[in-house]
DNA sequence: CCGTAAACGAGACGGTACGTCCAGTCTTATT
DNA sequence: AATAAGACTGGACGTACCGTCTCGTTTACGG
């Protein structure tokens, strides 16, 4: 019944006052969670990730700390979900040529790491989830998966049109692509200036 | 007085009883920091950073929690100071040919990240550096600075060996390279194989 | 309609299914009272009184939480009618002599106190029960009245025997005769043993 | 190290700040005990027994609540440690008469029961501790047995004075002597008038 | 060899947050 | 109607660890 770190993608929300919110599959959900996420997303923006207190989280929402974890069982399931439901995915970009694609795709990443909180508080949250070892697998597929797959059709479609090597390891073209701008952001700490996704880009198209 | 995360890379220790311990300039060091030392990381490797503690640290070093606190400012500092000490850096390689010298340097870090507990802990580390902003940043010179040079170097003389475009972004190059080892072991959770240091260094010199 | 501590020496119980439950009045009563109340009087048994919750009460009725507070204040009300419809009373003793029947009104007291839980949850039931000024008279007047009206009738007819002076302070004989058991059994803690009765009609007789 | 009912009749208090309060067996004291007992006894005054809590106290005192549970495992143990250290015990009266003695004795156990709020918290307070087997018993132990020793005394020359047979069994005394006035107090709820020790006494002594 | 300064051990303390429990109320649906 | 189901506020619980403090003791160096 508590979600771990069960993520839905709810749209289904706000609705009127008095009637049980549920899900599109028909489950129970949490009356007031839209106010909570934004407090949680609020939380995370003002104060980051580890400032972030699960009883912060239920004054900020104007909710008693216990209905908080009747649904999730503390932060980083909070924040989990709070993330998967305000990063920005978009569709697969495509422009045409691979190398336009990657691009539109890097932006995306780059503006989802820098722009948001999201990659200030990822280290941390996925320290958290590391915790527990379901914890960081369940993350990965309600966060990743979905991305990711959008990513690796645009790699092959690169493939076909001849612009990579017909053996390009995907999965490795993934991590290294997304791992340049998230090592960047969190390890090195180089700035990351605006033409990052073309640099990028081009460095792993090989026609630097 | 107080090392923030202010690394030595400190070669004097265990010494004989009854001396007090100086570093190479000179300074007092705490009496008992290899015990210390050698206690967070056994707290890491056991319990992982999140569950490291300074009062475990402090019980499982035979020492008082306020003698950590006289030496260091907190956890960050404490496990910061621990991994620079036995974190692998090894001297930069020189196989003869670009692409093994990548391999090689490549090989390590992967041995760093995956073999002991830094990886592991890396990411929660980065988050409570992150807090401060000066954390982090000292983090890195301690940390990160040398090791980067060497795999810097490396980079130059293969572009000098005309194995790499003479306009590569080094910095750029790093990230890739590293990004690509963290994120995938931090992030995509795909797992890490023996052959994934040749598999990153074709694909970054192009040759994949 | 709700009973605070409203006690009903209710005989109809374990009403054949799918009739409504009423008492000698004609007045509603909650449908599964005696489940109910078994619950209650089970729960003290191996709880007791502190550990019991009405969260506990409802779910070992199989009944619903909100449904014990349709009917009753709260813990104390559940007890204290419980207790009520449990406690032993019987008929006034008459042996012929005033001794005799001391002693037999004192077992059945001893009885009370210390074979049942009745004697264990008092002092607690009680404590809560003074938290409201009504609610310790409610659960006196439903409890005692008519037990101690039955000892005094028992007092007067040892008065009229010339067993007892004839200005015995009747209620302030109860009380130490009551008293001695209940403090002994509570407060000093020293052993209850079957010759208990007998002595303390001794005492109290002047005939030790 | 922790006193669970661990009771002390402490005179030294009110030390001179920044110097470590120690009992009369050098053992350690709670920093500001004086003020915390001070703030259980208001507590129970202004409120009574139910409506303590632990959080109330230390804000009353002015200290943290853990500090509270450092000293004193609860509620409970932080009761009866204030009761034993405010509740009157006084001399061992000696009249010249065994009557005068009972009643002297008497008075002031009225005054305990009925003046402070001793009395009513009694019955929550022995609720309580009876939850665990020896907090009862220990309770006894420091609050009880000295002052029974006290009565005993009395009873005993009362025997030698010829005034109470030979073979009266003291401890039964004693129960029927306090017992009256608790039960009275507490569960019959008859009114305590100014004459109820002489009366007490007159019934026992068996010339009422 | 002894006095001084520091480091250290011991541990109480205030503070923040944790995660849990139960009380008691409420809405909605069911019987 | 009375009940069932169960979300929710509210308040306290007892715990954990943080980082700071005082106080007394040890340690090792420098005169």
């Amino acid at each position: 019944m508590r979600r771990d770190v069960a993520l839905h993608c709810d749209i289904l929300r706000n609705m009127p006052q008095h009637s049980i919110p549920k899900d599109e599959h028909g489950a129970r959900r949490p009356r007031h969670e839209g106010r909570i996420l934004d407090a949680v997303i609020d939380g995370l923006v003002e104060d980051g990730y580890q400032q972030l207190t699960v009883e912060g989280v239920a004054v900020r929402a104007g909710v008693h700390k216990a209905t908080l974890y009747r649904w999730w069982t503390g932060k980083p399931a909070l924040v989990a979900e709070a993330l998967a439901q305000r990063m920005d995915t978009g569709p697969v970009p495509d422009t045409g040529t691979t190398r336009g694609d990657l691009i539109a795709w890097l932006r995306v990443t780059v503006a989802n790491y820098t722009g948001t909180q999201a990659g200030v508080a990822m280290p941390a949250l996925i320290g958290d989830l590391a915790v527990t070892s379901h914890g960081l697998q369940a993350f990965r597929e309600a966060f990743l998966t979905e991305r990711r797959a959008g990513c690796a059709q645009l790699v092959r479609r690169g493939m076909a049109r001849g612009d990579l090597p017909v053996d390009t390891d995907v999965d490795l073209f993934l991590d290294a692509l997304a791992g340049a701008v998230f090592y960047r952001q969190l390890v090195s700490g180089v700035p990351i200036t605006a033409d990052l996704p073309e640099r990028i880009a081009d460095l792993l198209l090989g026609s630097a």
